[in-house]
RNA sequence: GCGGGUGUGGCGGAAUGGCAGACGCGCCAGACUUAGGAUCUGGUGUCCAUACGUGCAGGUUCAAGUCCUGUCACCCGCACCA
C-alpha cells in the first residue's frame, strides 16, 4: 500500500476535531479516567523531544481507556509566567503577553500534529485573567488562614537575576534559571507556610501510588528527623540557649557547644564576649563565602570561640565553651548544637583542630582514631550507665529532660516554608494592600482578578524592587478596610503559583463562579495517572499537594491527594549519548521528524527506543526503523482474507493483544511495540492473515499510531473512529498451543528439545525425552539421579 | 559522607528462578534494479572445536542475568541537617 502520511494525518487530525472524539463528557455514567501530563511552558523554541515521550505515555493510556469505554479527561495547557518570556521582553521590548500568546499557538499547533488526543476545548492558560484570578483566591485563602505571611529572614537571592528563590530553586546553591551562584541575603519577604503540612505531605505518601524513587525524594526533600529540643544555659547572662539533637542519649559527652555565626546570641552577648573583634571578623568571612565554597571546606572546620562566655551542661552541670562555625547553619533546627566530639565526626574533627575534650559515652569505639557512631554500653554518663543500647538510652534521656523541664522531644524538617514573592512583572500580582493603619488587608475577594497592569518597562529596578513598583495608578490605592490611602503590594507570585492548581481548572475551565464546579470535582478527582519529568518531584508537586490539602482542609476541593498515581518518563538523550543542549548542537527537533517520516513514526519511535523511565540517546536509524515497521503494518492489508485465519496467527494475535494490553499498563511501551513487530513477522512468514485479526492488530497499534491505524480502520471497513472503537480482549482460550517444545537438560545443560502435546504426562515427557538420540546418547551408561519436569518449560535429568 | 539506581552482543535494549540476547538498529550475503542511504529473502554473541558466555569473587538450587554474601565501576538525588 503506498502511504502517504502527509494527506492522512491531516485528514485524520480534521476528523478528529470535528467529531469532538477527544472530549470528556460531564455527568457521563461510564467509569472516569483523568490522565495528567505535566503542561509545558510555551518557551520561544517551540516543542523538545522531550515533551513527545513526556505525553507520549499518557497518550497511549489515554486512548486504550478511552477505546476500553471509560469517559477520558486527558487534557493540555500552558504554563506561561516565568522569566524566560520576561527576559526575552526586556531585551527585544515585546511584551510577554504578545511573546506568549505567539508561543501557545506555535506550541498548539505542533502539538496538534503530533495527533495528541488532548481535549482542546479545555485548554488553560495560567496567565489569562480569569485563570489567575483563582490563583489570587486561593492566595487570599492561604493569607485568610494566616498560612501566608511576611518575615524578614536571610533568603536565597540570585544577583543576576534579582530575585528572591526558594530552596526548591535554589537547589544546589545555583539559580534554578541563569545557574548564577546565589547569595543569602536579609530581605522582608513573603513565605506560604508549607512547612504546617510537612507531616501530613510525608504521611499522605504511604496513601499514593508512585513510582518508589518519586516518593524518596520527596521523602528526602521533606526531611523528617526525630529528636530532642535541649536548654542550656549561658553562664554569664543567664541566657537560655536552646539547640536541636538526635542523639540526647550522648548529652553526657557533650564538652562543647556550637552556634551559627549568625545567631542572634551574638549579638546580645556582645559586650561579655571578649574578642568581639575576632568574632565579628569570622562572621563576615562567612558572609562572603559561597555555597560552593562551604561545601568544598567540609573537612576543615573552622570557627571562633567566644572568649569568656561559657553553658552549662544540663546534666552533668559541667561548664563548656561556646564556639561560632560555619558548619552549623542558622536555617536548621535552632542554629545552635550540642557537640559530642565522641561521637559525632563533625564535632570530632572540629573538637580535634580546637583541643576540645573529648569523652567518650557509649562503648565500642577509639577516641584516638575517630568519632565513633555505632550503638553500645553507655559509660560516663550518670543515670544512663549500664544501658546497653541507643534506643533505650534516648527514652531514659527524655524521661528525665521532661521530668527536669529542660528540654523535649520534637521533630524538625529540612523543608522550608516556601518564599513566595518574586520583584518581577510576568507573575500573578500579590492582592494585598498595606496601609499604614490597618497593615496588610487582602483585596476583597469581588475585585479579583487584581489585573497585571501595563509598564513601560519590564526590567526590575536597581534596588531589586518590582516593575510594578514604577507604575503609580496600580500602586496607590485606598485601603479595602478603612478607605484610606495605601499602597499595594507590587510583587508577583513566583512561577510554581499556577501550575500548583491547574489540574482542577481542566475540570471546569470557564466556571466563573469557584475555581471548579464541586460536583465535577467530586466526580473528575483525583487524577488517576500523573506522568511527568524526575526534575518536578520536588518542587511542583510538593507545591502542588501542600495546596491541595490546604483546599482540602477549607472544604474546596473533595480528596486530601491530588494524583493517585505518579510516574515519570527517562530523558531523551542525543545522539552522542549526551544530555540535548543547544551549545552542544545534539538537539533534535521533533518537528524536523514529523516532516520527513510523520507523526506516527515520531511517536513510535520514541515510545521503541527504549526502556519509558530510563534515559536513552536518539538514533536516526531507529527512527527508519520505526518507518519501517510501519510500512510493513500497512502492507499486511494486501494479505487479507475474508477466510479465516490459520490457528498460529489467530493463536499469535490473542497472544499479543494481551501482551500489548499489558505492557501499555505497566508503561513498557517499547515491548508493547517488540511484540507487534514479532508478530507482524509471523504474518508475514504466511503472507495470509482474516480481516477480522487484521481489525484487532489495526485497534493494538491504534494508541501509539493512531493516524495510519484510522487509514487502515476506514480500508477495513470498520465502523466509526478507530480511536472510538472497542478495545481488542484476549480470548485466553486461543492462546494456549497444542503442542509445546520443551528444552531437555542434562546436569542443568540444554542438550536438545521434544516437542509435546500440552497436556502430555511427566511420564509421555520424561519417555520422548529419552528416545531422542543425542539424548540417548548422552545418557548411555550413566545413573540417572533424578529426573524433574516442569511442564510446558523444561526436562532435566540429573545423571553421575 | 548519606540515600537510591544501573552493569547483558558492535549499538538501543528483551528475559513470573526454567532454552540468555525477544524486538529494533547496524553489519554480511543474495534477489530485484541503470542506480540504491528503496524494497524483499537469508544470516549475524565468542571460539576451528569440545565448549564458553549477563562487571568481578564466592554461595544457595536439579536449574541463577534473576535469590544471598562480598567486591568493583558508573549514573542520579541530597549534601557540614546536628
Amino acid at each position: 500500500m503506498k502511504y502517504d502520511y502527509r494527506s492522512v494525518e491531516d485528514k485524520w487530525q480534521k476528523k478528529w476535531e470535528e467529531a469532538h472524539a477527544f472530549e470528556a463528557q460531564d455527568g457521563s455514567e461510564k467509569p472516569k479516567f483523568y490522565g495528567l501530563v505535566e503542561f509545558p511552558y510555551p518557551s520561544g523554541a517551540g516543542m523538545h523531544v522531550g515533551h513527545i515521550k513526556a505525553y507520549g505515555g499518557l497518550e497511549v493510556v489515554s486512548r486504550k481507556r478511552r477505546m476500553q469505554g471509560y469517559n477520558v479527561l486527558f487534557p493540555i495547557g500552558f504554563d506561561a509566567y516565568g522569566l524566560p518570556t520576561e527576559n526575552y521582553a526586556i531585551k527585544t521590548g515585546i511584551h510577554p503577553r504578545v511573546v506568549t500568546d505567539n508561543n501557545i499557538k506555535k506550541f498548539t499547533e505542533q502539538l496538534k500534529r503530533v495527533g495528541f488526543s488532548f481535549d482542546w476545548s479545555r485548554v488553560i492558560d495560567t496567565t489569562e485573567e480569569d485563570y489567575y484570578r483563582w490563583t489570587q483566591y486561593i492566595f487570599l485563602k492561604l493569607f485568610e488562614k494566616g498560612y501566608a505571611f511576611r518575615d524578614t529572614a536571610l533568603v536565597n537571592y540570585c544577583p543576576k537575576c534579582k530575585v528572591v528563590l526558594s530552596n526548591e530553586d535554589s537547589q544546589g546553591g545555583h539559580c534554578d534559571i541563569c545557574h548564577s551562584e546565589i547569595v543569602q541575603k536579609s530581605k522582608d519577604v513573603w513565605y506560604l507556610r508549607i512547612t504546617a503540612y510537612a507531616d501530613r505531605l510525608l504521611s499522605g505518601l504511604e496513601t499514593v501510588d508512585y513510582l518508589p524513587n518519586v516518593k524518596l525524594q520527596q521523602e528526602n526533600w521533606i526531611g523528617k528527623s526525630t529528636g530532642a529540643f535541649v536548654n542550656f544555659t549561658v553562664n554569664e547572662s543567664g541566657d537560655a540557649l536552646r539547640i536541636y539533637t538526635t542523639r540526647p542519649d550522648t548529652l553526657f559527652g557533650v564538652t562543647f557547644m556550637v552556634i551559627a555565626p549568625e545567631h542572634p546570641l551574638v549579638d546580645k552577648l556582645a559586650e561579655k564576649i571578649g574578642n568581639m573583634d575576632a568574632v565579628l571578623r569570622y562572621r563576615e568571612e562567612c558572609a562572603k563565602k559561597t555555597e560552593f565554597e562551604r561545601t568544598l571546606l567540609v573537612k576543615d572546620k573552622t570557627g571562633v570561640r567566644l572568649d569568656g562566655i561559657t553553658a552549662k551542661n544540663p546534666v552533668s552541670g559541667k561548664d563548656i565553651p561556646i564556639y561560632i562555625a560555619d558548619y552549623v547553619m542558622m536555617g536548621y533546627g535552632t542554629g545552635a548544637i550540642m557537640a559530642v566530639p565522641a561521637h559525632d565526626e563533625r564535632d570530632y574533627s572540629f573538637a580535634k583542630i580546637f583541643g576540645v575534650d573529648i569523652i567518650p559515652v557509649i562503648e565500642g569505639g577509639d577516641i584516638e582514631k575517630g568519632a565513633y557512631t555505632g550503638d553500645g554500653k553507655m559509660i560516663n554518663s550518670g543515670f544512663l550507665n549500664g544501658i546497653d543500647n541507643k534506643k533505650d538510652a534516648i527514652i531514659a534521656m527524655l524521661a528525665h529532660l521532661e521530668k527536669e523541664g529542660i528540654g523535649e522531644a520534637g521533630v524538625q524538617f529540612k523543608m522550608k516554608d516556601w518564599a513566595f514573592n518574586r520583584q518581577r512583572y510576568w507573575g500573578e500580582p500579590i492582592p494585598i494592600v498595606h496601609c499604614s493603619k490597618c497593615g496588610m488587608v487582602p483585596v476583597p475577594y469581588k475585585e479579583l482578578p487584581l489585573r497585571l497592569p501595563e509598564v513601560e518597562e519590564f526590567a526590575p529596578g536597581e534596588g531589586g524592587e518590582s516593575p510594578l513598583a514604577k507604575v503609580e495608578n496600580f500602586v496607590k490605592c485606598k485601603c479595602p478596610r478603612c478607605g484610606a490611602d495605601a499602597r499595594r503590594e507590587t510583587d508577583t507570585m513566583p512561577q510554581w503559583a499556577g501550575s500548583s492548581w491547574y489540574f482542577l481548572r481542566y475540570i471546569d475551565p470557564s466556571n466563573d463562579k469557584a475555581l471548579a464546579d464541586p460536583e465535577k470535582l467530586k466526580y473528575w478527582m483525583p487524577v488517576d495517572w500523573y506522568n511527568g519529568g524526575m526534575e518536578h518531584v520536588t518542587r511542583h508537586m510538593i507545591y502542588s499537594r501542600f495546596w491541595h490539602k490546604f483546599l482540602y482542609d477549607i472544604g474546596e476541593v473533595p480528596c486530601d491527594e491530588p494524583y493517585a498515581k505518579r510516574t515519570a518518563q527517562g530523558l531523551i538523550l542525543g545522539p552522542d549519548g549526551e544530555k540535548m543542549s543547544k551549545s552542544k548542537g545534539n538537539v533534535v527537533d521533533p518537528n524536523d521528524v514529523v516532516d520527513s517520516y510523520g507523526a506516527d513514526v515520531l511517536r513510535t519511535y520514541i515510545l521503541f527506543m527504549g526502556d519509558y523511565a530510563s534515559a536513552a540517546p536518539w538514533s536516526d536509524a531507529g527512527v527508519r526503523g520505526a518507518k519501517r515497521f510501519l510500512e510493513r503494518f500497512a502492507d499486511i492489508y494486501d494479505m487479507v482474507t475474508d477466510a479465516p485465519s490459520s490457528s498460529s496467527i489467530e493463536s499469535a494475535v490473542h497472544k499479543t493483544i494481551r501482551k500489548v494490553s499489558d505492557d501499555i499498563e505497566d508503561m513498557k511501551f517499547n515491548t508493547a511495540i517488540a511484540a507487534m513487530m514479532g508478530l507482524l513477522n509471523t504474518i508475514y512468514d504466511e503472507k495470509r492473515i482474516s480481516r477480522e485479526d487484521y481489525k484487532i492488530l489495526v485497534r493494538l497499534l491504534c494508541p501509539f499510531a493512531p493516524h495510519l491505524a484510522e487509514e487502515l480502520w476506514e480500508m477495513l471497513g470498520g465502523n466509526g473512529l478507530c480511536s472510538l472503537a472497542a478495545w481488542p480482549v484476549c480470548d485466553e482460550s486461543k492462546t494456549v498451543d497444542q503442542m509445546v517444545e520443551l528444552a531437555v537438560q542434562i546436569n542443568g545443560k540444554v542438550k536438545g528439545t521434544v516437542t509435546l502435546d500440552k497436556d502430555a504426562s511427566r511420564e509421555d515427557a520424561l519417555a520422548a525425552a529419552k528416545a531422542d538420540e543425542k539424548i540417548a546418547a548422552l545418557l548411555d551408561g550413566r545413573t540417572i539421579v533424578k529426573e524433574i519436569v516442569v511442564p510446558g518449560k523444561i526436562i532435566n535429568i540429573v545423571v553421575k
